[in-house]
DNA sequence: CTTGGAATGTCAACATCGCTGACGTATTGT
DNA sequence: ACAATACGTCAGCGATGTTGACATTCCAAG
């Protein structure tokens, strides 16, 4: 991919000027914030911030996970994590279930009341990422995510990879 | 995972579906932890955190601004600010000079100790800008920035092309 | 069967960094 | 003289992260 317009006998590196990397880095700025905006809106109203929204996600996105699993791909301490689900099960939006097979383990699933909200959040986040999506162009997303993925820890990208792969379709 | 339901038109629109869509925002989240990686192990150990190197950043850039510039850039409200600006020239990083044509405005300078930090934090965030820019090549590293700025706010983008704009030569 | 360790939960204390509200001071401009 | 602006500051609160210490539960190995 994008092996397009090489640079040919090292004549284009201007894309890696002090210039173009300061851009970079406050494009990312302003753009996280308008990223985390729409869902920290929303969680305000409910007592609720950012850490519960990323604990919601990612119990929806693998139903069952244990709140090892959890700890490492947020990468926060058990006490911080622990704190988060505590409130999200005491408000009956998430659920522990003890582990069949081995029974330290809770399995964490949203209930119908959670998967609502889970829906709600990524609706606006959904929404803001297909508007920016569809005024940049596919290529420029592939572009996007390109970059994104060199910029992760390589512990990260891996654990990234893993979520992306285990996917059916 | 190369299925395809009908292309629309000329322009596939594959790359709006939700599952797309979800990958980005993870790519989003895992990314912007790297973003901040370098940074904030550098100033862990000086006591002081992002709200400190987002301050440092933005003085850098436009020397002499106000505190309610900053405020401005930054979204945050002057208490918050206060905070860190008095840390920032407690410790000697930063300086507040009295306005000259308006003297209840505080022009905000980098001392030289400032400054050799400010390169510190920008070193080690543009490195890794730098190493993802390279891996991902030139036509990537447009597509990343042009689904950014449409991921920002507004009144958002409206400041961040104004900081580029002044700069450009 | 006992015991060690893994997985989890909990309590306490603390730091960072946001917020609101209220108030004071210096300065500017009308 | 007076209102508005720019800034600083105190007080308090909330969300989120951290360490450290300790209890519980359970699997597995000796």
């Amino acid at each position: 991919m994008a092996d397009g317009p090489a640079p040919q006998g090292g004549q284009s590196l201007l894309f890696l000027t002090d210039e173009q990397l300061r851009k970079g880095i406050e494009a990312m700025y302003f753009a996280y914030r308008g990223f985390t905006a729409d869902p920290d809106r929303i969680l305000q109203d409910k007592d609720m911030g950012r850490a519960h929204h990323r604990a919601i996600h990612f119990i929806h996105r693998s139903p069952g996970t244990t709140v090892s699993n959890l700890m490492a791909i947020l990468g926060v301490t058990k006490q911080s994590l622990n704190r988060v689900l505590r409130a999200l099960i005491e408000t009956g939006l998430v659920e522990a279930r003890v582990g069949r097979k081995d029974r330290r383990e809770r399995h964490l699933h949203l209930t119908a009341e959670g998967a609502a909200l889970e829906r709600e959040l990524s609706d606006a986040q959904r929404e803001r990422m297909r508007a920016a999506y569809r005024t940049a162009g596919p290529v420029a997303v592939a572009g996007f995510r390109q970059v994104l993925e060199a910029m992760m820890d390589d512990d990260i990208r891996r654990q990234y990879e893993a979520l992306t792969e285990r996917r059916t379709t």
